[in-house]
DNA sequence: TACAAAAAAAGAATGTATTCAACTTTTTCC
DNA sequence: GGAAAAAGTTGAATACATTCTTTTTTTGTA
């Protein structure tokens, strides 16, 4: 264990992020007041300042645990996926929607994405981005899994394809964090709309 | 022409919306206070509200402009397109690309898309999904077309693919916007990418 | 033309994220 | 152990979008 100081800050930090997911989920992210936050750390609004430059850092703060969870149960699903090439998408793709709201709700992954879009250049849009883009790779890892394997013609484009892939999905899932009445069922349905018809036309290459 | 109130109110509106237009492109969006609009338009802050919600709106009400005639200039393309489908599909989006920069700058986009995820119930995102839509219909429409000529497969779902071609294209276009650095060169780069290994996989269905 | 009602404009007041200068605590060094 | 330096905390001050109440302008009517 550190000095005292490293002690208190990292103590500090934890307090203002679990106050932070608490409260945010609780409350709204709008609605959640820095200084609300402040309170529930027991610190003072200036020092969730020395912690997170924004209110929004805090939010890419909560994205990166929750992303970095998805991204490791879906390593486990690349390593040991499905036979079907097309199932094996969509059951990548349902693997990371069903862990996507553990921490977040839907208001707070509008706002992350909004901020990723806004901001790309703090360290949050970078931060988030950075994640978005090992999403994107791993989709693309499953498809160059199946190339190796002989499943999928070699001169197929895997990573390309596994960004479309992902396009679509995410796309598809900022349909759902947009539109609060959709269910993760009718979220499903969609991207499966939309990811059957590239999976179909995969095989016919080989 | 109508009463003299109404047509203060129309030259009001105008004065305070070319004053955006101009101000948001010269001095960027963020910097551009809703009272130096005001001051610009002859009006007070209090009537910029009473015309625009919010300072969104504004910006929604530009974003409109500029889709509306992207969506005249790609329906031209629609209805007299190249012969081929997946050189069509490229000139449809570089069309698009093309007249994006018209009225709005990087910046603008960025907060413009923000605002859309961010904010999906407001008047403002609503108007801006349903430019989205439209933009996405178009490009169904195109494959719809070939469909039609026989120039592909009856059995495939072109609405889907519109979608799903329409999401790689808007995608990329965020990532162009999200990158100051990025040329429309780049860009139109980045999307044949990802187009042409769908253009390739259409026609083996025929 | 004059007056009451309706509509709209004005700008002061409010709320909240963020910044900043002054104050405390912790560490370092003797 | 104590003084100086470094690091960190604090909450008051700032900036700007938005709201709200008051004042002004326009309209309809006698």
């Amino acid at each position: 264990m550190g000095t005292l100081r490293e002690r208190q800050k990292a103590d500090r930090e934890k307090r203002i992020l679990s106050a932070a997911v608490h409260k945010f989920r609780a409350n709204g992210y709008k609605r959640v007041r820095i200084e609300d936050l402040a309170e529930a750390a027991e610190v003072s609004v200036g020092t969730v300042y020395n912690y997170y430059g924004t209110k929004g850092d805090i939010l890419i703060a909560i994205v990166t645990m929750e992303v970095e969870e998805v991204l490791a149960e879906g390593q486990a699903l690349v390593d040991n996926p499905p036979t079907d090439p097309g199932e094996a998408l969509l059951a990548l793709t349902f693997c990371y929607y069903d862990h996507s709201l553990n921490y977040l709700t839907k208001e707070m992954w509008r706002r992350a994405m909004a901020l990723s879009i806004e901001a790309p250049d703090t360290p949050n849009g970078r931060r988030y981005a950075t994640l978005d883009t090992k999403l994107a790779k791993q989709v693309g890892d499953l498809l160059c899994r199946f190339q190796q394997q002989g499943k999928l013609a070699p001169e197929l484009d895997a990573p390309a394809l596994g960004r479309v892939v992902f396009n679509n999905l995410n796309q598809s899932f900022i349909d759902f964090v947009t539109d609060d009445s959709m269910t993760l069922d009718n979220l499903r349905a969609n991207v499966t709309a939309l990811t059957t018809p590239i999976a179909q036309l995969l095989p016919k290459l080989t």
